[in-house]
DNA sequence: AATTTTTCAC
DNA sequence: GTGAAAAATT
């Protein structure tokens, strides 16, 4: 037997819409470790890698190891059914083909944003207090016979570690697509850029090291062992930063030859892991990727 | 050598969604004067006057007067790639056919908008002591040969100049177009006097001069020599008021048989002109405008 | 899921 | 000024 109760269900919500873009059909895995799963994106380019660790839920019991195979699609519209503040337990009995997405409303309460935070504060104490809520809605769904190739991911040495604000990176991988198709990132001590080329002209944006700044999450960190410059696809790009809700920083880990692993943290809970293999660097401009 | 430096980037990004509609390829010209542009639209039927002034520019060299030749969307998509509190700086080489757009973003600050005014003013003097930013991006852009007809447009003297909030302006352009094609515009020491006719009925707008707001901007000001009455075609007006982010206020200028002047101020810089001819009033409905 | 921008009908 | 449907964003 299954049953993950997770208070922040706006989490699970966030995490879907991650995904969901990338990768159709995919197995969740369940362990006494937590929740996770591993796939490739249907064009067999990209690797997503998500754990959400036993630990990060109010509530996590599974009895023993279980793979879901699910539509992502179909998952993510349940979830859109579940209010952000809502409370979700996944739940699915040993042998079953089904899984069951419970979604409990807390009560509603009429509070207008520029209310106190300490206000807040009571309220929710209040709310577990109390003993039901006001709706509980709950979604089944057929699971599905998926052949997961899991890929053991070796754990590499990285040239380079950038990390920067999510946001900025979201920002630079969407301008960039306005221009061209590919971004060249480049890493040497004097910080980290990205670049691209396109029938209209030609885009540089360098972002330097940053630590001077009020709060940790703005601040642009480059540990380098040696200098990199590598070449990706913007448009797998531009779907991992979807992930971009889900913390307010990412990091890049480069490696000559390597995929990039672009990685956002999630709070508490584990991470979510993109892989994308680089362009090859050939005379031929289109030349089609490689994983 | 040119470069022209502009704290307030924005501006820019503004200035070119206002003109972009209307002309797709358009010379900009530089000279110790300032950076100004003027161009017909693609049907020849309008024209659009913009000038910057260098004293508006927090830097300003242009060694000898340079006409560059730029497809307007080209522009304004790199122009997308600038943050709004970008520095915007224009670069282009003596002989060189390509200009390029850098933007700096200023660094991060930890400032909710409630902050007090003079805390701004002291970041903003902050950021000036930091001799980098976080972030500075560079696109290079290939420049055109475009035939230039620079109109000599000569100054004239108007029967009638309204000045109005140019929000007011764009909504009755809009609401008119919904009912006809072709706006009268006509001023008396009533007022001004919007009004259009349609399959489904008609519609008059009167405006009255009014001076008496708390803010001058929400002003409507009538200078009138004489009462003077004139067609426009709506969808050319309402390409003018894409303008309407560049400034609170809007002036048309307005004689009999001579084009309408549509002017937006830029602060503390220039300004954007738009010249529509009016439509001749005639028996026949459809009538050709004349330029 | 594909491409670009805004609104309604000829 | 051209064209088909609804809405925004890449």
């Amino acid at each position: 037997m299954l049953e993950l109760r997770l208070v922040q269900g706006s989490l699970l919500k966030k995490v879907l819409e991650a995904i969901r873009e990338l990768v159709t059909d995919a197995n969740f895995d369940c362990s006494g470790t937590g929740f996770s799963l591993q796939a490739m994106d249907s064009s067999h380019v990209a690797l997503v890698a998500l754990l959400l660790r036993s630990e990060g839920f109010e509530h996590y019991r599974c009895d023993r190891n279980l793979s879901m195979g699910m539509n992502l699609n179909n998952v993510s519209k349940m979830l859109r059914c579940a209010g952000n503040d809502d409370i979700v337990t996944i739940k699915a009995d040993d042998g079953s083909d089904t899984v069951t997405f419970m979604f409990e409303s807390p009560s509603q309460w009429n509070l207008s944003h520029s209310v106190f935070f300490f206000l807040c504060l009571f309220v929710e104490w209040l709310s577990f207090l109390r003993k039901g809520q006001d709706k509980i809605a709950d979604f089944e769904m057929k699971l599905m016979d998926i052949d997961s190739e899991h890929l053991g991911i070796p754990e590499a040495e990285y040239h380079a570690i950038v990390r920067m604000p999510s946001s900025e990176f979201a920002r630079i991988c969407k301008d960039l697509s306005s221009i061209g198709d590919t971004v060249v990132i480049s890493v040497t001590k004097e910080g980290v850029k990205f670049s691209t080329k396109g029938d209209i002209g030609t885009a540089n944006i360098v972002c330097r090291q940053n630590t001077t700044v009020d709060k940790p999450e703005e601040a642009t960190i480059i540990e380098m062992k040696e200098p990199v410059t590598l070449t990706f696809a913007l448009r797998y790009m531009n779907s991992f930063t979807k992930a971009t809700p889900l913390s307010s920083t990412v990091s890049l880990s480069l490696s000559s030859e390597l995929p990039i692993v672009v990685e956002y943290k999630i709070a508490e809970m584990g991470y979510i892991r993109f892989y994308l293999a680089p362009k090859i660097e050939d005379e031929e401009e289109d030349v089609k990727p490689q994983v």
